[in-house]
DNA sequence: TTGAAAGCGGTACCAC
DNA sequence: GTGGTACCGCTTTCAA
């Protein structure tokens, strides 16, 4: 009895013999980046290749020839819109260069990140992106650090977003300047009394846009007194919570909450609500991001922008340049700061 | 001189004389599903792989075994809520069954959607889930359809999202029966003239919503005069336009937009707003889908819930589960009227 | 130019 | 149980 095909898929064999050429000219004619193959049989291979509707398996190629199209994507969170505008950049970028991108979310845990790195080495992609926020995690940094150095060791490629300080490419978002820029450009505004929603305390961009902001402010000589600092967990639901423990513990004549990214922002506006404040009447409000809904809410969110789209192309785009050793490893993108309702002019109060 | 290593990787058989096993042993210590190796050996290849820091060449192991691990999502735009958060359903459910999930973006055009489906075949993926909306492009429905039919006839499997009239697997969103129940919850509500802004022409979710309002507005008498029906693009920004359309023609009484999804709804409430109609209070306003933002807009909006991500989620369940003959190809989710403050117990005016 | 054949990294059947 | 080895589908020398 004749073994029955594993599948019913059409493989290069069949086209060559279709098309009467050897497996190495079909090869070649479909694919061989040395147009060294005779224009007419080119053309009966090609025409045997669509005849019987033939794809290149890609895992095949690969193999051969030792290196994939793929590109490797982890985010936080694919739903929020940070990530999602990120991935967009990414995925353009990736498509225009003929390349796949597999995304996997680590739902911002260090431990799922090295699991998540581990097991995307076996794809052995030609690039990792991480675009994940770095958190100050300790216990798997060494061992993540590990992981992306065999990979690279390996040929592959790896881009960080956002700011980091580990020895690997980097787009970097300047959180730290556009946070202090938008501190001082409220300052001008005239407010002089502030509160802020946080991320978890590990999140190295939550901490640095904290950072940029108070020490904005106190270069005027302003301070965020302790108790109206709150931790919003870089959720929608954690920047309600958030306002919502703030108004419960008292406002105390604080005119301007910064959250530090503008879906939390926009949950702390839901949560004053809530308290019966009123965004952009009662007390001002800030975020971080300018996502496309800060436009919709009401009022519309003061906030720094990021060209999050370009900043995923740009991440592609780092991690296909040739790398050369005394090259700068960093690409910087520039925040703005983008001043709407929930900031007017006079503070509230 | 020797050959220079075309990688650095470490293989499987570099793990196999490490441990001092043959390859055969070493992959079955690996991976071997029947568990058939002396556990002493067993550990030495474990060791052996961890010292090694190997991992398995996923395209390598495709290749061998006839199958891959991967499922192949298409979406319209990463970036709309709507997709995004059906994208974060399947990963979750890709992840959890030890599967990857490669990820590309059609722009909601069908050509392009064509092109995709063909570059993915040659990835060999177990499952393609086409989450873009469908529309009723005519010219290269049959292709596409040709297209599926061959990956499936290679073992693949296809799921399609949303509704439509193609012979594969569904998870079916009941846009029909959702908007007319929102028409009918509203007339209930004591509304009685309705506008409209719809999506593109060829959207079939679109043009199922817009039917499906307007049946159940049928039902109790009512109708949309045509010159009330907007296009909208299915964007936030149409969605502003389609409002400012609306507002420049003279609403005329109208007491309520329906708007077919909530990017649009919510880029229509800004549109009111540039125009000095205030959405809840001089007309209302109601979407579809009960994205995450839409409880955080002002007023928060009128909606048809749809679970996206259990959606997500049971698309990859409905692509693993296995093929029977004569079993039901399609999976219903429930779609549930959600009334807000946008659509105020007393009509507007 | 073209074809034969030796890999690429794994898997799985076969015999011992 | 374990090892030898013939593939999997494709690329790429090497001769002809």
């Amino acid at each position: 009895m004749p073994t029955a095909r594993r599948t019913a898929t059409v493989t290069l064999h069949d086209v060559a013999r279709e098309a009467g050429v050897s497996l190495a000219t079909a090869s070649r004619a479909l694919n061989g980046s040395s147009r060294t193959v005779n224009d007419d049989y080119r053309q009966r291979v090609l025409a045997a290749a669509l005849k019987l509707n033939y794809t290149t398996n890609l895992s095949a190629q690969a193999v051969a020839k030792g290196s994939t199209t793929s590109v490797a994507l982890l985010v936080g969170d694919i739903a929020d819109p940070y990530f999602s505008s990120i991935a967009a950049g990414v995925i353009k970028g990736s498509e225009d260069a003929g390349l796949i991108v597999t995304m996997s979310v680590t739902d911002r845990s260090p431990e799922r990140e090295l699991e998540l790195v581990r097991a995307l080495r076996g794809q052995r992609p030609r690039v990792i992106i991480l675009a994940g926020s770095r958190s100050s995690d300790e216990e798997h940094q060494p061992d993540l650090v590990r992981e992306l150095e065999a990979f690279e060791a390996g040929g592959g490629r790896v881009v960080f977003v956002s700011q980091h300080e580990l020895p690997f490419d980097t787009v970097r978002i300047d959180n730290y300047g556009g946070a202090r820029a938008l501190a001082e450009s409220l300052v001008e505004l005239g407010y002089t009394r502030f509160a802020a929603i946080t991320g978890e305390a590990a999140l190295i961009t939550a901490t640095d846009r904290l950072a940029g902001f108070t020490d904005g402010l106190a270069a005027h000589g302003i301070e965020i007194p302790a108790d109206k600092i709150v931790p919003g967990g870089f959720t929608r639901d954690g920047g309600f919570a958030g306002a919502v423990e703030l108004a419960d513990r008292g406002l105390d004549g604080v005119e301007l909450v910064f959250a530090v990214n503008d879906v939390v922002a926009i949950g702390a506006m839901s949560g004053l609500r809530s308290r019966g404040i009123e965004p952009g009447r009662d007390v001002a409000v800030a975020g971080f991001d300018d996502i496309q809904t800060v436009r919709d809410v009401t009022p519309a969110l003061t906030t720094v922008g990021i060209p999050l789209f370009e900043v995923g192309e740009s991440a592609l785009a780092v991690a296909l340049r040739p790398r050369e050793a005394g090259s700068e490893r960093d690409l910087s993108v520039p925040t703005s700061v983008v001043l709407r309702a929930s900031t007017p002019g006079v503070p509230a109060r």
